[in-house]
RNA sequence: GCGCUCGUAGCUCAGUGGAUGAGAGCGUCUCCCUCCGAAGGAGAAGGUCGCAGGUUCGAAUCCUGUCGGGCGCACCA
């Protein structure tokens, strides 16, 4: 009963009433049976607008005016015929339950508007109240598997520390794994780094050049955290390098043989490399995102799968040596050009890296791969996608979200942001002036496809007026007053039992928001959205408070009432909290 | 030039086919603590949903065009 959104309940009777509706004769059967069902399948129902008009509403009559050749107002009457019969019968050839539906009702062109019937929300707050921490979590189909979903997000190069600019693309990517997991689906959270090329050469460069006293190449990395690293090699990497030959400068044309190459610059690169991606770690842990997989880019290669990968597409004659390089025949996908694989100076590109990684992500048993990416790799999405097709793979399970732009701004002044320049936040620096849950909410709140900007004075000042600190606060008073019953020896209810009979009351509003929660989480989960869990929690919260104002809940004078609402208030702040969970943000017993 | 994407209240953003209400937060203005937590509540002002056509019973939402912003078009990493 938990893991069921109520609309799937809903929608269920409505199909139920549809077809009791023909099979009685009440409507027309159509011509063709498949029309019945495809109409039926395609019932939606959905929470009005305008709250007055019932607790869900469906446009079913309307859609099937043309296939059940009656007018919207005449077949949605018959249906809410049926409906009504419904909620004092038992459900014919069902458990034995009554049905959802206390009342039917038909308005404008031919709109379905119901409401719910009572003892079926007080059952379901019930079953809230018992078991909390399943609150919130939808259950699989009967008989399925858990879908089994890699997320792939930040994958930073770790040359410098994670700077504000990588933060959107970790929350994004975690709040999603969250969402799909309170969704049932089996997720691994991955992050893919570079460890060897160019750019870590480039590190061991300047890494090399600080601690010499020199200045740093022009292609190499500037900031304050480089000269810590230099001043910070352990005596047995300085030893080894002093041993090593003086860089080359040529590794790079051995393709990735670089990594294992044992020059001078190799040798700090890689050290100050894996060093700068454990603070990485430690500061996504700060954050609440944490890794089940940390992959590394050289490691495909000496494991196989890029070799692999183009023993595949060579099979599939996606592949032709042209010019000395190695090309994928992209072109014949629409693309405008073929894409180079390996170059002709027999190093790979990172769409080698790239196609052998989807085969190893794959030989791991995911059902979907998800790409958190920035919206400027955009130009690449259809060619991995592509290449993936290729591959044998398909290509809807190939999934990019691409995180839009976060344009920083302090007092009204765009903020640059290079790590080779050394002009940037880093994310440390961000949390330690707006705290992790603030900027949980605010990127959680926004979508993840929509450029936004960020005035990072602003959100310092009006920390204390964030959103967060309501959903919050309101989930601390709700605590507190549990408390003071306690102390006050007021218990809940055993049962929230007739609390809810007039549903114009106080509480019956109150829980018509708590039990909203599985659909926000199917919604989410589906659009690979999570602002809709923050607009809910401070829909929760609101009506709350609109409770909190117009029912004295605890109260001696009238211990039954009080126990009642007590119970209400228990499901209220399991419901919250466990919104907060989903999105990583601490649900504070006292503020 | 080609492609992708975004234009919603003073600001930051939700809403992406439904009903006589296009919402939230911040900001502005007016009120409310002898009363379960004022990090709260009640109310007000503020919008040609960039613009112009089209599709349909119905469009902020879909299509076309147009204007404006962002991004991408490597044998770079």
């Amino acid at each position: 009963m938990l893991g069921v959104p109520l609309r799937h309940t809903v929608r269920d009777a409505v199909a139920r009433a549809l077809r009791r509706a023909v099979a009685s004769g009440d409507l027309p059967a159509p011509d063709d049976a498949a029309a019945l069902d495809a109409l039926v399948a395609g019932i939606e129902v959905e929470i009005p607008g305008n709250r007055d008009h019932g607790d869900y509403a469906s446009n079913v009559a309307m859609k099937g005016s043309k296939v059940l050749k009656r007018a919207p107002a005449a077949i949605a009457t018959a249906i809410a015929k049926q409906l009504r019969d419904e909620a004092s019968e038992r459900i014919h050839g069902g458990s034995g339950t009554l049905g959802p539906i206390a009342s039917a009702e038909v308005a404008g062109p031919g709109f379905l508007n119901l409401r719910l019937r009572a003892g079926l929300l007080g059952d379901l707050l019930d079953a809230i109240v018992a078991s909390p921490m399943s609150w919130g979590h939808l259950a699989l189909a009967p008989g399925s598997a858990p879908y089994r979903v890699n997320i792939e997000f930040v994958s930073a190069n770790p040359t410098g520390p994670l700077t504000v600019g990588n933060a959107r693309g970790a929350f994004v990517g975690d709040l999603l794994a969250r969402v799909l997991e309170a969704a049932g689906q089996s997720v691994t959270r991955e992050y893919y780094f570079n460890d060897f090329g160019e750019q870590v050469r480039r590190l061991g460069e300047s890494v090399i050049a600080l601690r010499d006293g020199v200045d740093v190449p022009e292609n190499g990395y500037k900031g304050d955290y480089v000269a810590d690293l230099a001043a910070a090699i352990p005596p047995d990497v300085a030893t080894r390098a002093a041993a090593a030959p003086k860089s080359s400068g040529e590794i790079d044309a051995e393709g990735y043989n670089g990594m294992v190459a044992d020059d001078e610059v190799a040798i700090i690169g890689r050290w100050a490399s894996e060093r700068i991606r454990a603070g990485i770690e430690s500061s996504l842990a700060v954050l609440g995102v944490e890794f089940d997989v940390w992959r590394s880019e050289g490691s495909l290669y000496t494991d196989g799968y890029v070799d692999r990968a183009i023993t595949r597409l060579r099979e599939g004659n996606w592949l032709e040596e042209r010019e000395g390089a190695l090309w994928f025949k992209s072109t014949a996908f629409g693309d405008d050009k073929d894409r180079v694989i390996r170059k002709s100076n027999g190093s790979f590109t990172y769409f080698g890296s790239d196609i052998g990684y989807i085969v190893e992500k794959f030989s791991r048993g995911h059902d979907r791969v998800i790409y958190v990416w920035g919206q400027d790799h955009h130009g690449t999405v259809a060619r991995l996608r592509n290449a993936g097709k290729a591959l044998g793979f398909d290509k809807e399970s190939i999934e990019m979200l691409l995180v839009a732009w976060v344009r920083f701004v302090r007092d009204g002044v765009e903020m640059s942001m290079s790590k080779r320049a050394g002009t940037f936040i880093t994310l440390d620096e961000l949390l330690e002036e707006i705290g992790v849950d603030a900027a949980r909410w605010y990127f959680a709140s926004r979508s993840a496809t929509t450029a936004i900007d960020f005035d990072i004075e602003a959100a310092k000042e009006k920390s204390s007026d964030n959103p967060v600190y309501y959903a919050q606060y309101a989930h601390a008073r709700m605590r507190s007053i549990l408390r003071k019953a306690a102390a006050e020896s007021l218990t809940p209810a055993a049962s929230i039992g007739a609390l809810l009979d007039d549903h114009t009351s106080p509480e019956a509003k109150l829980a018509r928001a708590i039990v909203r929660l599985p659909e926000v989480v199917e919604d989410s989960a589906m659009h690979h959205e999570t602002q809709g869990v923050t607009t809910y929690a401070t829909e929760l919260a609101t009506a709350f408070s609109a409770f909190y104002r117009d029912a004295k809940v605890v109260d001696t004078s009238a211990p039954e009432r009080s126990a009642g609402r007590l119970r209400l208030v228990a499901a209220a702040a399991a419901s919250l909290s466990a919104s907060l969970r989903l999105l990583g943000i601490s649900a504070p017993e006292e503020m």
